[in-house]
Parts: C-alpha cells; structure tokens; sequence
DNA sequence: ACGTTCGAGTCAATCGTTTGACCGATCGAG
DNA sequence: CTCGATCGGTCAAACGATTGACTCGAACGT
C-alpha cells in the first residue's frame, strides 16, 4: 500500500482540473473562483489520494519554511523545558513547527550551518550570550532572530521576563515575615537574569528600608549554592534569610545550610526564582516565585513571526509573576 | 550589509565556471574532475560570497531532508531529555538536524501534518503507544519510523533499553543488602517499560529463591506513587525494601513511607529506575539504575538513517546498566 | 594518420508548488 | 446587437540545486 508520493498534478488529474486550482483549493486562495461540485472533486481527489503537499517545494517557491528555531543551552534544564513548551505551542497555533536544538557538543555557529539556508523563518536564542559576535553573523543570514530571557551588550532584540519584580516578590515576602538581615545569594555576575535579580532585591531593599545584607555570587549549581550558603553563614552576624537567584544554587543552598548545623525554615528562611516542579520535592519543599515562562516561548515565537529584518525589539514581557509558598520560608526564630 | 541571497548561480557567475560545478564541489562529488586551480576559484567565491546551499531547493532535488524527527510525551520529563541529548548528537554528527515534538496540545497525527510531506528523513517515536492506528498511518506515509523505549502490540520496529536487567540489578542489590520481603511498586500496567521492569523484578525474586512480595501498580507520578505506598505498608507483614519502577513514582513512595510513621531506609529501602539529576536531592537521595538513555537516543538515529522500508527492528539495546547507590537503601533493621 | 580515451567542464531536464497573466464563455447593460 | 464584466478556470514561468548525458580539445596508442 505503500504508495510512491503524491503530488499535486495526481491530485489534479484524478479531479480533471489544472494544478493551479488544487493549489488554491489548498491554500485556501480567497481570489479563486469555482463551482462549488468543482471544489468538492478536487477535495474529494485529495483525501482519495491522501494528498500533502510537499514542505520542499512549497518552501523553495515560497521562500517561507513555517519553521522556527529555537536553540537553548541545555534540555536536561526545566527552565527551557517550560520555555520551549510555550513556543511550540504557538509556532503549532500558526502552523509552523519548531526545532529545538542544544548547545550540546557544538556551539550556535555549527547548529546554525546544518540548519542551512531557508530552513527556518526565525531564530529564538535562549540563555546564550554572544559568543563571538554569533548576532552580527544572523544579521547577516537576514532571518530574523531574537533573544529570549536574557540580553548581551549592545544587542537590541530581546524579549525577558521582569525578573527585577520576581526578586523584590521575593523580598517583600521575606519582609512581610519578619526578616531584616536578608542576604543574597546571586547568580554568576556574567549572566543577565542573575543581574536583574540582583538588581531587583537591592531596590527591594530599599524600599523597605533595609541594609543589603550580604551579597555573594555563585554559579547556576548546586555546588556552587553550597560553597556560597557557607560563606553566608559564617559572618559575624548571619542573615536570617536568603534570597537565591536560582533554584540549582538554592538545592545547594539548602544543603549549605544543613552543613552548618542550621535548620530550614527555623534557622534561615530561603527563596528562590522560577517555580520548576522539582521544587516540591526539596526537603522542605521550597519557596518559590513563578514566573510565566511558557508565556515567554509564546511571545517569541509571535514576535518573530512579524519582526521586520531592522525592526528592534526590548520587550519585557508582564505576566503573572507570583509567589509559591512552600515549607521553606518562615518567620524569624525569636 | 545584508545582501538578499546567494545562490549558485551567483557563485558560478563569480568563478566562470558552471553551476554543475559548483555543485560538485559543494558536495565533494568523487566523479568531478577538475584543476585545482578551478576548485580553488570556486571555493573563493563561495567564501567571499558566503554562499550556503538553499535546503528546500535541495532536497526537492534529492528527496533527502537532512532532518529526523522525534516525537516525545513532555519536554519536561528529564528522561526524555536525555533521549534528545543522545539523538540530537548523533544527528549531528550524520549532519542532519532533531526536530524534537511533544504531544502538548495535539497528538502526534496533528503533528506529522504539521511536519508536512518531505521535511523528515525519518521519525523516532519515544513512550508513545500505537494510538489509533498512527503507525500504520506513518508506513503509509513512507517514511522510516521506530518507537523508542516502548514498544506496541503488534510492531516489530523499536529498540529499547534492557528495563529487565535494570529491574533485576536493583532486586539484586536489595537482597544482597539482607531484605528478604521486597515489594514491587510497578508502573501503569498499559506502559511497555513498566511492564518490562515487573517482569525482570519477578525473575530476580525467582532467582533469588524468595517469593515474589506484594505487587501494586502505580501510574508514574508522585501522587500515585504515594497511594501505591500507603497500601503496601498497610498489609500484615510489610514489606522492608521496595522496588519502584520510576523515579516519580519514587518521589511519592518516600512521601507515602513517611506518612505511615517510618524513616528512609531504616524500615524501608526503595530503589528506583532511572538514574535522574534529581534523584541525589531527594531526602534521602535516592538509590536508582542508571541506564543509557542518551546511548538509546543515539542509536534510534543511526538505525533510522539505515533502514530500509520494510525492515523491521526489535532491539535491546545492550550498554552499561549500573546501580547508583545513594541513601535509601541499606541493610533490614533487625 | 586515425580511432580512442581522458581531462575538464557544460547542458538542460527535473523535483513539486505557487502565482501573475491570460482566455473563452456567459450575462447584463445600453 | 455589441461592449464590457464576471465567472470559472488554464498556462507557464519561476524557485535553487542536482545529475545523467554530452561536448570539445588534447594526448595517446598503434
């Protein structure tokens, strides 16, 4: 049963109509004009074949691939799970597809050499910096392209969360609990999601009239979280609660915390950004502040899809940003 | 600077030659002859006209995509990133890009129409059961196919990982550890793995001369994994060490063994499949199989890039199969 | 000296769709 | 009755790369 392919012209013939007229019947072309028994023939004639178009044909004529690409660091990462979710669920809602693909081995310029020319109809860049001037080179390859979440210098084209208001959420709700020594445990200096945060809890601070407490920086990791905690709780006058810039370094944090003898929520209070699932399995479940990150995928893809090649872009995206209180924030012990 | 596009004939214009030559050199055609200097003046203004050969026009020409696809359950599950890592280097490395899917929203028919006729080279299917007749759907399409990881009824193309062994390592190591009543928290029993992972449990009870403890199934979530827990605690002798298909069902057995008043592993050991980032934050960190899934992702290209229609495949894919052995499991309490 | 092979490329058909231009009836208006 | 519209389509030129067939001269063998 296993037919050869079918094209257009089969499709035309068995309705003894010219492929112009399948083509439009197709695409639903709003200029043609035909009986309505003509438009049934040929209908018929495509399910009896089981007629698709051919995406190679149609891309090489029409110079559009209803495809977009998205290219993240890592998916073992939850946060770009829930990224790329978003997206695909737009790019589907326009009938496109979208082809995910990873920092894994080789870097953005290779990824972008076997996608090719004319595959794709846009770029998202998730969590990547840019490494060598990769941004001038898409330029360059004129498909529009976007950054997502995060931004680099001089880079006009971005669309990020507000992960300012996510850390003063944070904050305030470590405040409203009690807490006046209120540390910081900030993401990797380089990372433009872990400035903006940091950003966001010294405003914070501010506002609620409190001292920075200590601020100390560490990678995306959980060892790097643990290595950080202990630097934090071995001041003068430790804080008695943390706000980490990531959950990775806050499963660190927490193990940070245990090592030194303390206990959570009684002795130190933590929070963190982004409310991955893996959250409520920590021991105590942690606190979290979510953030629409599904939203953030969708937004790109839309956006993509009517960027112009010079059109610039520094959105960021408002949503809901709110905070999930588990186990692992408490009021001050007395 | 952003030119409109390059084509061959642009570059054969710029070399004086033609663009069968051209061509030839791109694609290092062995039966082209040529003067090194001619291949030289060509090579030149592919650089310096930055020329990247067009995929649609390609692989109208060849019928050849350059692109596999692969189609999973929910970006979010870390197994199934896994899977993607493995894939997408081996496509890599043939040259050829991954277009992972999942089922979000529409299945997996809405999303081989949305894939269109021609874009792939062939479909990797991971945790999907045969519904509704899709693979006959997919022979007809003609294109290769294979379900990864599960397997359905009736169809002799996948290539799975050996979950029998696995179960039958992690049963081994309970009963060197001294347990002797060993339950079985298995998965749904419509899932192929969980089903695999029972039978293994069963033979290494055998083996081990003990009889088999009490069964439940559970589908693969934390919630169930907490019922299923609650019920084999409650019978008359229960059981000190269990077997847990799946690391979610995992999460929820401790919470469940933690509910009934008693302590990880000092009254039950459990021991999950699938050795997941995750599992060493759990409290206690979890003792898992570790299996090659990344190797199972690999290995689903390369079988796809050679295979002929109507081969048919039913592999168990052999690799390093280890116990990771973290804190919750140890010996029975005396 | 003449047929043959070889080196170095050239020619042009083809892949399956799309789309602007065109065309022959039929119909209504003047 | 004739001039335009309108209806219901048809025609054919792209899109860019691939590839089997072919050509044109020079060198070679005998």
């Amino acid at each position: 049963m296993k037919r050869s392919r079918v094209t257009l012209a089969d499709v035309a013939a068995m309705a003894r109509v010219d492929r112009a007229v399948v083509s439009r019947v197709v695409n639903k072309d709003p200029t043609l004009n035909i009986r309505q028994e003509t438009r049934e023939r040929v209908l018929a004639a495509i399910d009896e074949l089981g007629y698709r178009p051919n995406v190679a044909a149609r891309s090489l004529r029409t110079s559009r691939a209803h495809m977009f690409g998205l290219f993240i660091p890592d998916f073992a990462n939850p946060v770009y799970a829930e990224i790329i979710k978003g997206a695909e669920a737009e790019a589907a809602s326009q009938g496109c597809v979208l082809v995910t693909g990873s920092a894994i081995g080789a870097g953005l310029g290779e990824y972008m050499d076997r996608i090719g020319q004319g595959r794709i109809d846009g770029m998202l860049l998730a969590g990547a910096g840019d490494e060598s001037g990769l941004t001038a080179q898409l330029d360059q390859s004129a498909i529009p392209w976007l950054m997502l979440n995060n931004r680099s210098r001089g880079v006009k084209r971005y669309v990020i969360l507000d992960d300012q208001q996510a850390a003063a959420i944070a904050v305030e709700h470590l405040v409203r609990l009690g807490h006046r020594r209120i540390a910081h445990l900030a993401g990797p200096s380089r990372a433009d999601t872990a400035a903006r945060r940091s950003a966001g809890y010294s405003a914070a601070m501010r506002d609620a009239g409190l001292p920075e407490g200590p601020i100390v920086a560490a990678d995306y990791t959980p060892a790097g979280g643990a290595a950080a905690m202990s630097r934090l709780l071995t001041g003068p006058e430790p804080p008695t609660a943390v706000f980490v810039a990531n959950v990775a370094s806050a499963i660190g944090a927490m193990e940070g915390v245990r090592g030194a003898g303390l206990e959570i929520p009684r002795d130190v209070s933590i929070v963190a950004v982004h409310d991955l699932e893996l959250a409520s399995f920590l021991h105590p479940p942690l606190t979290t502040v979510r953030m629409p990150l599904a939203a953030l995928g969708r937004r790109g893809v839309t956006l993509l899809a009517s960027l112009k090649p010079d059109d610039t872009v520094a959105e960021v995206l408002s949503g809901p940003i709110e905070l999930i209180q588990r186990h692992s924030t408490a009021p001050p012990a007395r």
